[in-house]
DNA sequence: CACAACATTGTACGTTGTAGACCGTACTGT
DNA sequence: ACAGTACGGTCTACAACGTACAATGTTGTG
């Protein structure tokens, strides 16, 4: 059985525990695992991380995965900080708090733009490895300057982050793409006889939408709409 | 083989396909399928509502529930419109949008409190649902009397369902039961000797953001510091 | 040299969604 | 009244999943 997964998300640190030289020299490491599942990851979906797929990608037995990684649900939070780790921020400079949310509003849609399987993994220990812990000291600083305090720093943050991952979900899954397109116009001609006049301002609404969406800008056009709200919100939270 | 979920969807409908009338009567409707599978979800999650359990509980085949569901896809979107049609939201009367925002807010939350399952649908065809277009419609109306335009309306809707869906992950999952608060203090020791004296910001900010999770009432008061931030944000796009 | 720690493997279990063949029932057209 | 047919329901079975368990082989340490 492995380390905990305390000590394999912190398995670069010097103070990390070794691990006894006995026995076999293992064939991969640790980081050779996470980096081949998350490469899997990013062609497939997290569907495509199967205990077999990810062993047979590096030509061995299921089972030997797990003489690297406790259980599937550990590897995706190993996976989750490494993708945390190697995100290089886009420096602050001496931009301003507006300046800096926006930077980090966009780097996280780059990543998750990168890895979209990033939004399906929801487990609270990813808040244990050097990856998001570095992550999350970086992005706190985009309030440096203002009179925010511990806890509404958190909160914002948070706030900003929550939006993006919205965003991103909605950005990251084409409507168009795929087999939902053809669905759609198989539904929407039995869907229309079903709604007939009713709900007309959600009829009308959702049609202009619908029909933006369709067009080639939107995508960014909405995101800025929200990227605006966002940061107009928190703008008398700041202290101006 | 069933109707496709559009009929399912608008069974109640009437202009909905009737069905023909031969062949032996069906012991359940495909409403009792739904709300015994909500029931199930309501009590143990999305986990639980698998198709022989569901099946168990109404006393008959796993098989048979494909007589009156596509799939177990197309069952969970049917709850969503059901969850969504049963929902009795506050009455706007003649509050300012502020004001019908927040009841938005409010209603929604309470739904997901009520059916945390719905988190975890994450399926395009419930926008082809009744319950779900009506939900739609009405809650468009909250910005009724600013000088929104149709897309930026239906942009700021979302904008307000999406912090409610973060926020209410956050609430309804609580922190500190089952088992990880256990796996906290397990971890927290290890993990203190790895962070050491890195990362001082975040430690403070997580530490103060932690400590006040603890806290009684603070899931109300991030609830409220967020939603805040979004009328705030909003107050420049509905013309004042 | 014996032992212990370790990587690796084969087999197997329980659970999931659901395809396919089949049976009996109740209505429909003749 | 009788055949035809649409329909609800059941049984069996499959592929895929995560992973527990026991066994085998390999390497360093006493």
């Amino acid at each position: 059985m492995p380390r905990p997964l305390v000590d394999l998300l912190w398995r670069d640190s010097p103070s990390a525990p070794t691990g006894g030289s006995r026995g076999p020299r293992a064939r991969y490491s640790t980081g050779d695992v996470v980096a081949r599942a998350i490469a899997l990851a990013d062609e497939g979906g997290l569907a495509a991380v199967t205990v077999r797929a990810l062993a047979q990608s590096l030509e061995m037995t299921a089972m030997s995965v797990y003489t690297h990684v406790n259980s599937r649900d550990d590897l995706l939070v190993l996976m989750t900080d490494h993708a945390h780790a190697r995100m290089t921020p886009t420096p602050f400079g001496r931009a301003a708090w507006r300046t800096r949310v926006r930077r980090v509003a966009d780097d996280n849609l780059a990543l998750l733009r990168a890895h979209p399987w990033l939004l399906d993994v929801a487990d609270p220990r990813t808040a244990l490895g050097p990856g998001t812990i570095a992550k999350y000291d970086h992005e706190l600083r985009a309030f440096d300057g203002t009179s925010i305090g511990d806890i509404h720093r958190d909160a914002a943050l948070t706030f900003v982050l929550d939006f993006v991952r919205s965003s991103a979900s909605r950005i990251v899954t084409r409507p168009a793409t795929g087999d939902f397109g053809q669905l759609w116009e198989e539904s929407v001609a039995s869907l229309a006889r079903y709604v007939g006049d009713d709900f007309a301002l959600a009829q009308r609404v959702g049609r202009a939408a619908g029909e933006a969406m369709g067009g080639p800008h939107d995508a960014e056009r909405a995101w800025e709409y929200g990227l605006d709200r966002v940061i107009s919100g928190l703008d008398d939270a700041t202290g101006g």
